[in-house]
DNA sequence: CCTCGATATGCCCCGAAGGTATCAACCTTT
DNA sequence: AAAGGTTGATACCTTCGGGGCATATCGAGG
């Protein structure tokens, strides 16, 4: 069975075709090295080297023996090297949950600090909603995810990266969309209202009923993704109340105009990540993950 | 220092996720191995494993250096069995010198009786004239050569590939082309003849020397390399006496008439090598060199 | 023929790795 | 809640193999 020390003692023989120089090479005298190529001869049942007078040559499989053996010794030390630099997050990979929202809002700023902070390692973009980001979390799919509150598991960490007011997104040909003052709740009980699916965008569906008061014949449609209600909005059926930062979406045909009701932090999105997380990337990444960002435009 | 018993270990580990399983396929008890995991844990400062009362998990770091251990241990594995093949001469390099003109006879089927042979050796082409194949066996810049006679140095063997008679090439419109009888050397005395180089080509020189009287008045031109005088003939530049497999070359305008004067093995191509070469697979490739073959046309 | 340079061999010692027995922690089960 | 089972860690012993020192052997060159 070859062993790195014989590989060790071969190259440095093959080397400088020499055993006594190898032998101080190797820092070791140079019986024992005669013993330990031999050895590695017998139990290839290969010769490698042509012991002539004066000195030693290659044979062509110890040519090409030592150069398979000089490959090993470079693998075999760069493997705890890779290991130290992975073990201590400097490389790595983090996979990331992002709902379709945050794409627009703070997912550029997200990982230009990540990029900032630790340059060696890659992330892993999965786009997917806050209840998947949380099973993700839990069966070890993603290291960390941009969602909506509320977290109740245990493990769980999070911090809030973006707060921001609910506005008011109407089409663009609308007799609010020219106006500079607010909207108030008072005002849309006459609009036609495009409103968050209850089960599959809770988190929506509640948030705005705790804001304005919005009655069954008022709903033209009910959808689950922030961007399918823009989309709605802007080809012009109706009236709905989006977190401010949708306006980097950028939409043809919508105007956005702020809710007098709506608190600035009425929205929030958070950095949620398992506190018994092994990752050591997704630790040297966290510090930059618990400082608010600012919503900036989408990424190109 | 990573061993590649460690590596063994940790993979056998990393694997099985459990110590008893992964001692008993290494064929060794759980406690050894444990100290074996440690030790070298301690010796990369990092966490590989992650030791639950359930069995044991794997860090980043040890997915990671999981991948590479395995690639070092399939590479400990590969080396000694391309060292055991290479010898053996199953695969290997043979480096082959040859002249310009047994590029166009002999060549085809030589590297076809080594693909036989050999099928897993390459063959390394090389043209050169035989005075430069000698000089390059002895200093191992090839293994083999295709040359003509004389080889004066010691250790070289040689054997005959391929006997042939000198032919007289013509241009094509020449009074001789068209007759289907032979030319003796009494008709070439009123000829322009192009002759080989004296000191580059000394072996055909002497050859025709000793078989046709040429008066230095007839002489149009001298070459080096049997391709050129050919190329002459071809041009109308005068008659030349060549190796009847020249007519392979398929030189237009060049007609080949039998030389009565000339013995069928009046020109010779041998294979040489150095009868202490070490190349295995040259020792498996000889015996296909040592027997005679027929001229063939070029190789495609 | 002798000497010198270079590798091989004999003999001893030490360290590292493996085995057995046992411990400690934790989970499950009754 | 206590007992038993699972799983990895520790203690102690033995053995095997590698390395050092001294010396033999072998071939080349003067």
């Amino acid at each position: 069975m070859l062993t790195l020390d014989q590989a060790r003692a071969f190259v440095a023989v093959a080397e400088e075709l020499h055993f006594g120089r190898a032998a101080a090479r190797l820092h070791m005298t140079q019986p024992p090295l005669s013993r330990q190529i031999q050895k590695l001869e017998k139990t290839l049942g290969v010769t490698l080297l042509l012991r002539e007078p004066r000195g030693v040559s290659l044979t062509a499989a110890g040519k090409a023996f030592r150069d398979e053996c000089h490959q090993l010794l470079e693998l075999a030390d760069r493997a705890p090297r890779r290991a130290q630099l992975i073990a201590s997050g400097q490389v790595g990979l983090i996979r990331l949950g992002y709902t379709a929202a945050s794409g627009f809002s703070v997912l550029g700023a997200v990982l230009a600090r990540i990029k900032e902070a630790v340059p060696g390692v890659a992330v892993e973009l999965h786009e997917m909603v806050t209840s998947h980001q949380l099973e993700g979390l839990r069966n070890g799919a993603i290291d960390v995810g941009l969602a909506r509150p509320p977290f109740d598991l245990e493990d769980v960490d999070s911090a809030p990266l973006l707060t921001e007011p609910l506005v008011v997104a109407v089409p663009a040909g609308h007799r609010f969309a020219g106006r500079g003052a607010p909207v108030s709740a008072e005002e849309l009980r006459h609009e036609s209202m495009i409103m968050y699916s209850p089960d599959q965008a809770e988190y929506f569906s509640e948030l705005v009923a705790g804001l304005v008061e919005v009655r069954a014949d008022q709903v033209t449609h009910t959808a689950a993704q922030i961007l399918t209600l823009v989309a709605l909005v802007g080809s012009g059926h109706g009236t709905a109340l989006v977190p401010r930062s949708t306006q980097y979406l950028g939409m043809p045909g919508v105007r956005m105009l702020p809710l007098l009701e709506s608190p600035p932090d009425a929205v929030q999105l958070h950095a949620v990540w398992l506190s018994t997380s092994t990752n050591p990337a997704l630790h040297r990444a966290l510090p930059m993950l618990r400082e608010p960002v600012d919503a900036g435009p989408p990424m190109q």
